[in-house]
DNA sequence: CACCAGGCAAGCC
DNA sequence: GGCTTGCATGGT
């Protein structure tokens, strides 16, 4: 990789295994919109960012350099050589048809706060309404930030939702949710932040996220994966249930049976398996 | 009108 | 323990 500084935009060039479309559809993420001109314009880690690719190229928008190293590096997973990932994956058939099919996904290292309540949102929902959800909140409570001449909504803060109470966040419509959504923001103002997590192994740390109401089996999963570079998780949704069982198995499988399976054919690597298997399976119409 | 959506908790046995 | 059911809301 090989980044310039043109006018206020970083463009970086030679970028191998990143592909946008790839990496804003697999539904890790909530908070990316493509634009008219195939751009796509998200909010991270309380910044706002523009970003396009042409083939092997990337501008990142009205950005510093500073920005980038202190923020958008980790969050796009720079660190990470996807190349010798899919080589290994690619012992598996399956996988190798899913990892060509899937070229450019990246794994994105997100917000642990913003994570925890997106996929607590998530749960018995589809991915237009988790984003319209998700980008309500921010709306409502989240803080303004300025950029390129639009305004933009930060992800809210625990105390800032906890303050709303649930009547308070009512308008974002999230149902059932809303509930678990207040009583998680109380385990973030009290015994749960990043430090207290980064001390934690897999195991221990989905246990801990499990004692929040609205957080099961999978929604932990998927938090461990995104936010807390626990990459040997493997999230089993009802997506995951069907593509597995589809080329792994004759009949219908329990939860607990894939989820075995799966973390142990493909071991540390099995978030990003499971990311490649997820696209796949939505966006590759295989009859699932 | 049913049925479903990246599940989960509570209530049963 | 395992199994069933209700859950808010919006789309088909």
């Amino acid at each position: 990789m090989r980044i310039s500084e043109i006018n206020n935009n970083l463009v970086l060039t030679n970028i191998k295994d990143f592909n946008l479309d790839n990496i804003f559809d697999c539904g890790q993420c909530f908070r990316w919109n493509k634009q008219n001109d195939g751009a796509y314009i998200g909010v991270a880690n309380s910044h706002a960012l523009k970003i396009s690719q042409k083939n092997d190229t990337v501008t990142l928008y009205d950005t510093s350099i500073e920005d980038f190293n202190n923020i958008w590096f980790n969050y796009f997973d720079f660190k990470t050589n996807y190349q010798e990932i899919k080589e290994i994956l690619s012992n598996d058939s399956v996988l190798k048809s899913a990892t060509e099919f899937g070229d450019g996904i990246r794994i994105l290292n997100q917000d642990l706060w913003e994570c925890v309540v997106s996929f607590i949102i998530s749960a018995s929902n589809n991915i237009p309404r988790i984003k319209k959800i998700i980008n309500t909140l921010c709306e409502l409570c989240g803080d303004e930030i300025n950029y390129m001449g639009e305004t933009y909504y930060s992800f809210p803060t625990p105390e800032k939702i906890h303050s709303l109470g649930i009547s308070g966040i009512e308008p974002i419509k999230a149902g059932f949710r809303d509930k678990y959504i207040i009583s998680a923001a109380e385990f973030f103002m009290n015994d749960f932040n990043d430090a207290y997590f980064e001390l934690l192994d897999y195991k221990s740390a989905k246990k801990e996220l499990m004692r929040i109401n609205g957080i099961g089996n999978k929604v932990a999963d998927c938090i461990l994966l995104f936010a807390l570079s626990k990459r040997n998780s493997f999230p089993v949704d009802v997506w995951i249930k069907r593509v597995v069982e589809h080329f792994y198995f004759e009949e219908e499988q329990t939860i607990e049976i894939i989820q075995k399976f799966s973390q142990e054919k493909f071991g540390k690597l099995g978030g990003y398996a499971q990311q490649y298997l997820f696209y796949y399976a939505r966006e590759q119409k295989i009859g699932l």
